[in-house]
DNA sequence: CCCCAACCGTA
DNA sequence: GTACGGTTGGGGG
């Protein structure tokens, strides 16, 4: 275990009780054996181990044990005799769970751990205190106020059942007192359940009046003849002995011996197989579907368990923990399961031991040459065919879908049909039969009728549709397969249903192959399941002649639509046990899945622009690109198309004889703003007007022109819509319009960020990372300098160039600076010394000069390009710090330039795809800040930027919204990785985007 | 109507 | 030198 590590300690013992009280009685089917604490505890587990949102325990475990009581004896008792003495047996029922409950642990592949003669609590403590020592943070899964002492920064608590985290602050709201004080409170208070005597008269709120007054309890009962209340003083001092022994009977050992290490604490892996016979055995239908899709593994074709219990009035026997001899048990594995009734070996002969790479491999195999029968799609017209689909949703757990729509714009569009697909459970994923339908709800008809086109006939309604389909889109049992689900979510939420619980394979895919190809339903089935779908042109045409969907013959949409859902339920079978395979199911479900909804969330808002602004921007804009107009043709002695790169090279290179500098590829002139600025340089009046002309049509045509476009014509906000999978290196992409290039660098450019505003009673909040790439740099070539100037806070590219250059910071001339700065940014990109040379206007030689220098000055990060350029060479991709890979399929390529290109980009995409994480995980885990701190109605993120957020934010919320922003953002890498260095983020808050930022 | 090249806005 | 998306002009079908 090391710093950064995080460890989940489950107080077992606790949990049963609170199970076996808190639930129904629930008793096994086949034999009426009692199981409901089984079941809550199981239930429990797996919600733990499986919170893929990430936002209500907000932390992944490293470690993880559930610790339990091992006998009513304990240290306490010698201690003092009537210690929990009035606490009667267990009811029967729960007798025979115990056993079971410690089963069930090590069914989950977790560590279960007890220890003679000592409390489940000192086991906790003795764990807390030594993760806590070496740096690690510490959960304790239990809301029992004798673990509260344990409560530190480091150290917090959560109640599962409540979802709710105890911090410092928890403990001091509710016991009037710091966790450290907790001790002394309960001495005092004492605890009628567990025979502590305490004081008496004395309760949780005097305690901790007395606590604030005196300090501690030793304090008080020295000088408890201070105390003016007559009786209270009278007990104080009369007691003083009997609250010293509270006290040894409260305080929680920390000095536990422990059979098992922190390290052997290490989160293994889950064990499918193991884990669901024991659930069956149990008869745990839910459970074990959901462990079932989850580690996709068909249920079918594991055998329950066989679990030795006794009940029905003998005490469980200690011979259900003990290993059976090697011998005996391997024996068994090459007979039948049935005979030491050990779950592990029951699951793992049953599935032979198959490695997930096998199995990813034989389901890739396998629907690489499955027949695809577009005959057997069908149209669902009636209710009760579509209450058969639902009913067959919930047999299978798995649902693939996908909403069609009249346009591309799902806040816009109209909904025309809602296509699903259901693995046939007799034969997936062996047989691989899938059914697939189409579901017409707002087809139209195209027909010459004078009202418009009407409603197509024989369509089930769409209110009555949409209430049944709820119910199973929004259960969190039944997972929802789709492609680019995104789509649909934000579809479907303008219908009222918010899609709970799903899989998307453009996202799964991306994970394992970004770099590789397009992330399209089309590529996709192209590339693992060799087949070539229905074009959207062929079913609705295209140009004049193209329909909107809902306006397609429904039978002509069906086939389409149908094929889609069955395409993407083909696609999760072959996708879902690759992720297992690669290793990479939590860069999916940590930074991947979680971003659909809070992006579709982000969308749905938009951000106000002022329409005027941008009016008034764009006139002065066309004036002043109309009169440069005139003097340019008037410098160039005719008219010509200014906006022809050909035209104007003809002028400028031909006509006027100016000299070329640079050529495009496909050999004409360049006439690109670095050749027209050093024409400029050297005295030539042309070429500067045309780059003035440049930037004003620019602005004005992209931007001022084009955003009004985009305000939508309900909410009177733009709503840009975030590719999730369409970068090699894991950044977002921003389209229709594009937010994430609005200008700032010129004057002019950042007049357009004033349009840019907030809604009345409201600010913008525009928060950034500082130097986020060159941060991370820092930490993964792990460069001590670099390391240093950020923990410090000084002026990095001043200090590249001190370090460089031998210059002193202090009065440092500013073209030393700028090429240090240049240099740095250089070396993210995988730095050439040709690239350098045309960014600094310097010579070749002169570049590689300052490049040698540098990786003298610094050799770790010439070691971390080497290294990097090796792992892709090797690998045919390179990671991330969070385990996100960028492939470069070409980075053997034969071609010099397209090599060292695609070296440079592998040297990038780490840093750049690391930053792009981090902004990742403070994104999801953002709206669960906000919501702690009570900001969630008053403080809503709008949009990223690669390396900023930007929210709105009523204005009295300003100033508690700005710490919950930077710390979520500042902390986001932790605690999966501990940064080398800080990042630092700035935010403030403005009436508009400019002034925010 | 579709596609590509050139150019340029952002991080 | 990295990563994107949008606009324009222009060529081909």
């Amino acid at each position: 275990m090391k710093k950064g590590d995080h460890l989940f300690l489950v107080d077992g013992s606790g949990f049963i009780f609170r199970a076996f009280h808190a639930l129904p009685p629930l008793t096994r089917k086949s034999d009426g054996l009692p199981v409901g604490a089984v079941s809550g505890f199981c239930n429990m587990l797996w919600k733990l181990l499986t919170d893929a949102r990430d936002t209500s325990v907000g932390v992944t475990p490293t470690h993880f044990a559930v610790i339990f009581d091992y006998s009513a004896k304990t240290f306490r008792k010698d201690l003092y005799d009537s210690y929990k003495a009035n606490r009667s047996a267990p009811p029967e029922e729960l007798v025979p769970q115990f056993g079971l409950i410690r089963e069930a642990t090590r069914a989950f592949n977790l560590p279960c751990i007890e220890t003679e003669g000592f409390e489940a609590d000192d086991i906790i403590a003795t764990y807390a205190r030594q993760a806590e020592a070496i740096g690690a943070d510490v959960t304790i899964i239990s809301s029992d106020k004798d673990l509260m002492q344990l409560v530190t920064p480091n150290v917090h608590m959560y109640d599962s059942m409540k979802d709710k985290q105890i911090g410092v602050p928890d403990v001091i709201e509710k016991w009037g007192v710091p966790p450290e004080k907790m001790i002394d409170l309960q001495a005092m208070v004492g605890d009628s359940v567990d025979n502590v005597p305490g004081i008496p008269g004395i309760g949780p709120k005097t305690a901790a009046q007395l606590l604030e007054e005196f300090g501690d309890l030793d304090t008080l009962l020295e000088r408890a003849g201070e105390i003016k209340q007559v009786k209270r003083r009278e007990n104080i001092i009369a007691h003083a002995e009997q609250a010293r022994l509270s006290r040894r009977l409260v305080q929680l050992r920390t000095d536990v011996p422990l059979d098992v290490d922190l390290e052997g604490l290490i989160l293994e892996p889950q064990n499918g197989p193991k884990l669901i016979g024991f659930l069956k055995a149990m008869g745990f239908g839910t459970l074990t579907r959901r462990v079932a899709a989850a580690c996709d593994c068909n249920a079918d074709e594991i055998d329950a368990a066989v679990v030795e219990v006794e009940w029905g009035g003998a005490a469980h026997g200690p011979d259900l923990d003990a290993p059976a001899p090697a011998g005996e048990a391997s024996a068994a594995n090459a007979s039948a399961p049935a005979s030491n009734g050990k779950p592990a070996a029951a699951g793992s002969v049953i599935v032979g031991e198959a490695r997930p790479a096998d199995l990813a491999q034989a389901r890739a195999d396998f629907y690489a040459t499955a027949k695809i029968d577009k005959s057997c799609y069908i149209t669902i017209r009636d209710v009760e065919v579509l209450d058969d689909w639902i009913r067959a949703a919930y047999e299978t757990g798995v649902l693939a879908f996908d909403a069609e729509a009249a346009s591309i714009d799902p806040m816009q569009a109209e909904l025309a049909g809602i296509s699903l697909g259901l693995p046939d459970n007799a034969h997936t994923p062996a047989g691989g039969e899938i059914r697939s339908a189409y579901l017409p709800l707002g087809h139209k008809t195209g027909d010459g009728d004078l009202l418009g086109g009407g409603l197509a006939e024989n369509q089930l309604s769409m209110k009555e549709a949409l209430d049944r389909l709820k119910i199973v889109l929004e259960d969190p049992s039944v997972l929802k397969v789709g492609h680019n689900m995104k789509f649909a979510y934000l579809l479907l939420k303008r219908y009222s249903i918010v899609v709970q619980s799903y899989d998307d394979v453009m996202l799964m895919s991306y994970v394992l192959e970004a770099g590789k190809g397009g992330q399209t339903l089309d590529s996709l089935s192209e590339r693992w399941l060799g087949h070539v779908p229905m074009t959207f042109k062929e079913v609705a045409g295209s140009g004049k002649a193209g329909l909107a969907f809902d306006m397609v013959d429904i039978e002509r949409a069906m086939t389409y639509a149908a094929e889609k859902a069955d395409l993407s339920l083909r696609m999760w079978f072959v996708l879902k046990p690759r992720l297992v395979a690669e290793r990479l199911t939590r860069v999916y479900e940590r930074l991947e899945r979680p971003m659909l909804a809070t992006l579709a969330e982000m969308e749905e808002r938009g951000i106000t622009i002022d329409r005027q602004i941008l009016s008034r921007l764009s006139g002065e804009l066309a004036q002043r690109a109309a009169a440069i107009e005139d003097e340019i043709y008037h410098l160039a002695g005719e008219k010509f198309t200014i906006g022809s790169p050909k035209q104007l090279g003809d002028i400028l290179f031909g006509k006027l004889g100016l000299p070329g500098g640079a050529k495009t590829k496909t050999g004409q002139w360049s006439t690109s703003a670095q050749v027209l600025e050093e024409l400029a340089a050297v005295g030539h009046e042309l070429p500067r007007k045309i780059v003035d002309w440049r930037q004003l049509t620019k602005l004005k045509s992209t931007y001022t022109d084009a955003l009004p476009g985009y305000v939508h014509p309900q909410t009177k906000r733009v709503h840009t819509s975030y590719s999730l999978a369409s970068t090699t290196t894991g950044r977002l992409s921003s389209v229709e319009p594009n937010l994430q290039n609005i200008p700032i660098r010129t004057t002019e450019g950042r007049k357009i960020r004033t349009a840019f505003i907030s809604t009345p009673g409201h600010k913008l909040v525009s928060a950034d990372y500082s130097q986020i790439e060159l941060r991370v740099l820092a930490h993964v070539a792990d460069i001590p300098p670099l390391r240093q100037a950020f923990a410090d806070g000084v002026d990095i590219h001043a200090m590249t160039a001190s370090e460089m250059f031998g210059v002193p910071v202090e009065g440092m001339p500013s073209e030393v600076r700028r090429r240090a700065k240049a240099i740095n940014f250089g070396i993210i990109y995988g730095i050439s010394a040709f690239g350098l040379a045309n960014q600094l206007s310097i010579e070749r030689s002169e570049a590689g000069d300052y490049i040698k220098k540098y990786f003298e000055r610094f050799p770790g990060i010439r070691d971390y390009m080497e290294n990097t350029k090796a792992f892709a060479r090797e690998h045919g991709y390179v990671e991330t710090i969070f385990g996100r890979r960028a492939h470069y399929p070409d980075i053997k390529s034969s071609n010099p330039s397209v090599r060292a290109f695609n070296e440079r980009a592998a040297i990038n995409a780490p840093i750049q795809g690391s930053a792009a994480d981090i902004i990742r995980r403070a994104m999801v885990r953002m709206e669960g800040a906000l919501a702690k701190a009570g900001l969630q109605h008053k403080a809503r993120m709008l949009l990223q930027v690669h390396d900023e957020l930007i929210f709105e934010v009523e204005d009295d919320a300003i100033d508690e919204t700005l710490p919950v922003v930077i710390s979520t953002m500042e902390n986001a890498a932790m605690p999966a990785i501990a940064m080398r260095v800080p990042l630092k983020v700035d935010a403030r808050a403005a009436s508009n985007w400019d002034e925010a930022h």
